[in-house]
DNA sequence: CGGGCGGGCGTTACGTTATAGCGTATCTGT
DNA sequence: ACAGATACGCTATAACGTAACGCCCGCCCG
């Protein structure tokens, strides 16, 4: 597998981290060194990146660090819409969106070089609702993540 | 939470393991006893039921096991469609559906009686599928896990 | 200004979920 | 009977996640 991270240049990243510090501010949210340090972590992956591996890097980087501390910015950057969850993977990964509040979120996983994907499909969020509405069942969040071979991957088998 | 389970009439259970053990015998898959325990007390427990539950149960039965003998169990049972996993609870359902093969599966989930319903939409699959085939991606399992309160549930807090 | 309050963090300890790896037994087909 | 494949027992360990307690510091109010 390719395992390529897809690093982006670091114009982009500071970017968002900007980005993310005056999306915290409006609304009165702390976004503290270790927060901010675990944000520029997942974000400097590129791909899915597990609470583990983001604390070694911690530690590699400020030298202290428990999994309590890197479960708790976890937690508030999740809160703070900034990071996704990819439930398939027990991993994180840096909201894609522009929007900088909560939605909901669809992934495509990539078995064969681990990348993903965020997308967000109407129809998908439509098609949910009509099926839970129909139930009486009151949606609070919805998981949709695809598993499979990205293009690149496919192509490199078939070719 | 009322953390119901909806146990199954006995009758019901009994004709869901002979369908699994005639699906299983029909495709030349051997249903052990180890794989039919845990196939039984997960179809007993009438909701998701983790691993280390499970194990607990079949020792409490049989009494032996480690964690690898569940593990392989639900690797059996899952490949055999007879099972699913939900991810977001790291737990194990009985496939509710009367096809004895693998087959796309959608989840809601209640977080207050834990409850969780199986069904298969089309328009779901559908609007995954068209995605998916935009961006050329080659969809190998969908994961769809509907998380809120159930219309029981709903009802009981708001009356 | 000082005392109370709440959020953020350090730390210990533990709980839960999952797999690697290796040896033995059992089954299957020839 | 024999060879190969499958199933299982077992030890150990990896990987993921949380409870609980106490300290510190900034903020607010009297
Ligand atoms: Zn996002
Ligand atoms: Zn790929
Ligand atoms: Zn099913
Ligand atoms: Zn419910």
């Amino acid at each position: 597998m390719p395992a390529l991270a897809h690093h982006a240049p670091a114009a982009e990243l500071a970017d968002r981290l900007t980005r993310a510090e005056a999306a915290c501010a409006q609304r009165g949210a702390r976004l503290t060194d270790i927060r901010r340090t675990v944000l520029e972590l997942i974000l400097q992956a590129g791909e899915p990146i597990g609470a583990y591996a983001l604390l070694d890097r911690l530690k590699d980087k400020s030298g202290q660090g428990k999994p309590p501390t890197v479960y708790r910015a976890l937690d508030f950057l999740l809160a703070q819409g900034l990071i996704h969850r990819v439930e398939r993977l027990n991993a994180f990964v840096g909201c894609h969106e522009e929007a900088d509040h909560p939605h909901p979120v669809q992934f495509l996983i990539c078995g064969e070089c681990g990348n993903v994907a965020e997308f967000e499909d109407q129809a998908i969020g439509t098609a949910v609702a009509t099926i839970a509405s129909r139930s009486g069942f009151v949606v609070k969040r919805s998981i949709v993540e695809v598993e499979g071979v990205c293009a690149e991957c496919a192509t490199l088998a078939a070719g």
